[in-house]
DNA sequence: CACCGCATGTAACGTGTTACATGATTCA
DNA sequence: TGAATCATGTAACACGTTACATGCGGTG
């Protein structure tokens, strides 16, 4: 996942790890904070099977850089990668759905759970729509944050159905 | 996340590893396929942990079951787990966003991909209709298919999105 | 005989996360 | 002097996935 987003910054334009990190973050609208050390261990792995080549640029006063660019191997990889479309319904496999299932699993109640968790999504949303705002937005991050309130909204919904099955239960 | 489900499981009635993994799998629909040896490690994992224990049930013919029942601290670690609502926009971590993101970052047009992602998610759509007729369905595991669906709705409308957005661009 | 169902497990791998370490410069 | 920024990296951990191994009994 991770890797293939990084040769996707890469095959727009050749970068450093240090670099790669903040454009990385930028382009995913800060919800993917990113440790360091990923970057340098994929990068490494990448240029090991071939992906990427570095070319160390020495600078005056600052630390030298290693600055990473496509291969053609990468760029192929990455088309492979971008080319197959994904499979659809792996979405189960989330807290946000199995908590509240477990829940009426053994018969407790999750009405708590659900307010908060409306709460907390509510918030997101507009945590998002900030995001949205900001200037100098990159046009695929402002898909990226449309995707992610799409889903928050689809999530919101379901929150209700949950709360109107339990009505019929009770 | 697997293990809290185990848990929840396990909360309602005590059972052991193999039947486990086809009461999991059921609960989820079958949208989530589990390698056996996937539940045993959890449960000796668990076990280890002092939130599960266990007691071995001779049968005649046929092997020994080690039946896992919580414990105290089992259902309290659960209950602490299920208390607490998720961080909203966790979703971008998701080849399916960031294929197309990554696409339109390069310059590359993601029509195709679009395309063939959507005949994707409407099949899968068809699917979990198909499995909400089940025969046997519990409830719980009802209201998961259609968190599913819901999400599969939003993110069929994203795509709609991003392709009004090419328009634009083109 | 071969295969399937029941029932248990181990070993290794992939990927993301965290914490920690190094070393130089700039700024308060 | 102490902290922040730039820039690189290692080691260990968590969790899910896969493949493989074992052993018995019933069925075709």
């Amino acid at each position: 996942m991770l890797r293939f987003v990084l040769l996707g910054l890469l095959d727009a334009e050749p970068r450093y790890g240090y670099e790669l990190k903040a454009v990385f973050e930028q382009f995913l609208g800060g919800t993917w904070p990113l440790n360091i050390g990923q970057v340098y261990t994929a990068l490494t792995k990448l240029e090991k099977e071939g992906l990427v080549e570095c070319q160390v640029v020495p600078q005056d006063l600052l630390p030298d850089r290693k600055v990473y660019a496509l291969t053609d191997a990468g760029r192929a990889e990455l088309r492979k990668w971008a080319d197959e479309p994904d499979s659809g319904p792996v979405s189960l496999r989330d807290a946000f759905f199995l908590k509240i299932a477990v829940r009426s699993l053994t018969g407790e109640s999750p009405r708590d759970l659900i307010n908060k968790q409306r709460a907390e999504h509510l918030s997101a949303l507009a945590e998002l729509g900030r995001l949205q705002d900001e200037p100098n937005l990159h046009p695929a991050t402002g898909l990226l944050l449309e995707g992610a309130m799409l889903r928050l909204e689809a999530d919101l919904k379901w929150l209700d159905v949950c709360e109107d099955r339990l009505k019929d239960t009770t």
